[in-house]
DNA sequence: ATGGATTTCGAACGCTCGTTCGAAATTAAG
DNA sequence: CTTAATTTCGAACGAGCGTTCGAAATCCAT
């Protein structure tokens, strides 16, 4: 299609083009998600890196588009990582255990990209809005369907498919929330963690004598 | 003390002005809920009520200033509610679903306020973020030690309580992010919300044939 | 009505930001 | 080496921001 039309930078270019791009925009996450996306200037960001103001527009066609990328992205790989995880064998149990672990190892490794996609939602505009909410429903309803193995509530008009979406997004809320307060060496390990918050989907959190 | 000292506009001044300072407050809330803070210009504040800009400093010292009012005040009126909640009679699951319902129902009346008191507590600046962090604390501990009743960890340095802390940050979790989804036309009222949450804590998730 | 305190305004300042642009430097290919 | 494409830079722009300030307007008690 059209040779003549300007290039999208980050489609086209050599291999350590795309690196660079890579690179920039763990940066630039580092820095967003200290600041905020709007206190963040693109400035601050090119000089970490030893990148000019100028420089930073062959990489990114916007301030925006820097957003979109790191949130899309984001998503992308865990997507991916999750999906091959819930396609693993295994009991309703199982599946979701591996699918609250994925989430919040997933988290420990990217903390920074995955506070933005909580808080910098809503600093997205038009089109990169929609494209990341459309992964994000993706993704939710892969969490969805293992939850709905676990209330028993497998098809989507079944009368408890309202309680299924609650628990889904209370699920979403104790995953999301870690960012407040994990810390892998006060918490231990996600796995740890992702005991705890399947032992509450199992079996409540209140005083248990029966142990089994 | 110094009787020469400029005056702190919010403490001294007519009734009328006090009652003003509100009206900003909350128009500021609406605003900061839909743009977030550092898109928000204090001109678009004063202009939604007639205020000019120069007068809008006569109101709040500084924009800092105006976040940390909004925050600190609904942190107040909320842990001034829930203190009244808590200290009703009731056994540990009562004294629970008082906290939870009672959460919900002042999230469902101050959603603009609440909002920003989630996303906005790290725009704010040396003391102010310190005191609202200090508030923020004591209405943590007033959930803690309810779940602390039922988990049966009654003791700080009990065994058992970073388990209660966690299952504490699960809670807060599923309560703060009730604003990414709740409607309370889809939703039903905060009073069935908190009830399915509370089935949760007691039960867990799972698909329950023994009712009872 | 008069006086002092309270409230409001509008203009101005200095600063930072996102974006654009054309020229220079660098790279890869012939 | 020559050449064309890719990459980088630096300067400049226009706009918007928070904040300050002194003068005007308003309010309330006497």
């Amino acid at each position: 299609m059209g040779a003549g039309t300007l290039i999208r930078p980050r489609q086209r270019g050599r291999v350590a083009t795309r690196q660079k791009a890579d690179h920039l925009l763990e940066a630039a996450a580092a820095i967003i998600a200290e600041k905020g996306f709007e206190a963040t200037a693109i400035r601050d960001v090119g000089r970490r890196l030893g990148v000019s103001l100028g420089g930073m527009y062959y990489y990114f066609a916007s301030k925006g588009d820097l957003l979109f990328q790191i949130q899309f992205r984001t998503f992308e790989a865990l997507l991916a990582e999750q999906e091959k995880a819930a396609s693993s064998p295994g009991n309703a149990e199982d599946g979701l255990r591996g699918l609250l672990i994925g989430h919040l190892a997933f988290f420990a490794a990217h903390p920074n990209e995955m506070k933005i996609c909580t808080f910098e939602l809503e600093s997205l505009k038009g089109d990169f809005y929609d494209r990341v909410l459309t992964i994000r429903r993706k993704y939710y309803r892969l969490m969805e369907d293992a939850i709905a193995e676990l209330t028993g509530d497998r098809d989507r008009r079944a009368k408890g498919a309202d309680r299924t979406r609650h628990v889904t997004l209370f699920v979403f809320g104790m995953l999301n929330w870690a960012f407040m307060w994990y810390k892998s060496g006060k918490d231990g390990p996600v796995e740890a963690v992702a005991a705890e918050m399947m032992d509450l989907l199992l079996h409540g959190a209140r005083k248990r004598r029966d142990v089994r």
